[in-house]
DNA sequence: ATGTTTGTACAGTTTTAACTTTACGTACGA
DNA sequence: TCGTACGTAAAGTTAAAACTGTACAAACAT
């Protein structure tokens, strides 16, 4: 399925025992994105393989079911880690790993987050509405106000947190946040006039 | 336990389904932290609570043994986002929620993340010298240099990204992106004309 | 000291999530 | 028209986690 056929054992098991040490490492990390650890592994498997796979050959590589490929692989596709693309010869699906980690980390954002805010925002919203709808219709117990208003304040709180979080989101989304935090670090000594915008892709 | 004894039971109730609204929707949104939703009602029921509480209280109110509130009570605090406090009269431990959530999400990224991330540049690194390594060892080889090439790459663009990601979690732990992406929205008048070339005194 | 109260470790139970096997719908090739 | 290959839904199984009850150590009061 790759390309280490050619070498001598040696060769390529020591290039496996890198792979492998890095997939596994790329595995462990998913679990911030809320991705189990096999389908991490998954996606690590994907990232070192040249060329897009199906669904047998991730099967047989994984050593689990066809099924359980299926659902991972939908899994990363929900979170635009990986893309479905065509090939010409074959009638099964193949996939391949969307390799730009900025953007994944910036879609990790958009897709959970975002959906996740808003609608804390909407339900928080509704309080804030009917609280000061109480608020004018009980007018003459001020104990009621003071609870009221503690409460008030709070979700109002709450909602400014809710308002920056999604104008960072919305950073993320528009790629304004690699303004703000460059890719490439400033240098320590010389101030970069213009800075490259966006890097290649590999 | 909390001050709605001095009301109408419709005041009351009316009062209590808003706070349920809210802690409600705080809890679902806490999956996002890796947190359960039944300490996600936890938090939210602190968040309302005015004065800290105990593990008791909880206990009563919360309808769950003893034990699972001490654990969540720890799971918060790993999180930073509720404080043990002292009570002075009493032998109870006394906790309370830790309101500014903008800190918390920072916290959140300082301690989840920067951990994660940390470990993964480790295992990156060590890859990056061994495969160095390799690429002199067997310099006869052009086939293996390819191969050793395009794994040094991907690693290296993994390690770009790791980078970044890291600068972005400084950048949360110093306070820094309330600089760049300010708690108060821009007003809307001004429009950014150009960025602050200056980078923070900080 | 002795007795109480409080928080948590530990073992056991229940609930949930991950994973597999089977089976079926759809698309393609003859 | 079949028949075959492919992906996934559904049901069943296994592994993991959330949660509970018991028991015990530490801190305090008397």
């Amino acid at each position: 399925m790759n390309d280490l056929s050619g070498f001598t054992t040696e060769q390529s098991q020591k290039i496996q025992k890198n792979r492998e040490r890095v997939i596994d490492s790329i595995g462990k990390n998913m679990d911030l994105y809320g991705i189990t650890l096999s389908i991490g592994h998954l996606y690590g498997y994907m990232y070192f393989n040249n060329g897009p796979v199906t669904l047998d050959e991730l099967s047989k590589t994984m050593g689990m079911s066809k099924t359980s490929m299926s659902t991972g692989v939908r899994t990363l596709m929900d979170l635009k880690m990986i893309d479905k693309v065509w090939g010409k010869g074959t009638r099964k699906d193949l996939y391949e790993v969307e390799p730009d980690w900025y953007q994944n980390f910036s879609d990790f954002f958009s897709i959970k987050w975002r959906k996740a805010v808003e609608g804390n925002m909407n339900a928080l919203n509704k309080s804030l509405v009917e609280l000061r709808h109480m608020k004018k219709e009980y007018e003459e117990s001020p104990e009621l106000q003071a609870v009221l208003e503690a409460d008030e304040a709070k979700i109002a709180h709450a909602m400014d947190y809710y308002k920056w979080l999604l104008r960072l989101i919305e950073a993320m989304e528009t790629g304004k946040i690699f303004e703000l935090i460059p890719k490439e670090p400033r240098e320590p000594a010389s101030q970069e006039a213009g800075r490259p915008e966006h890097d290649g892709k590999e």
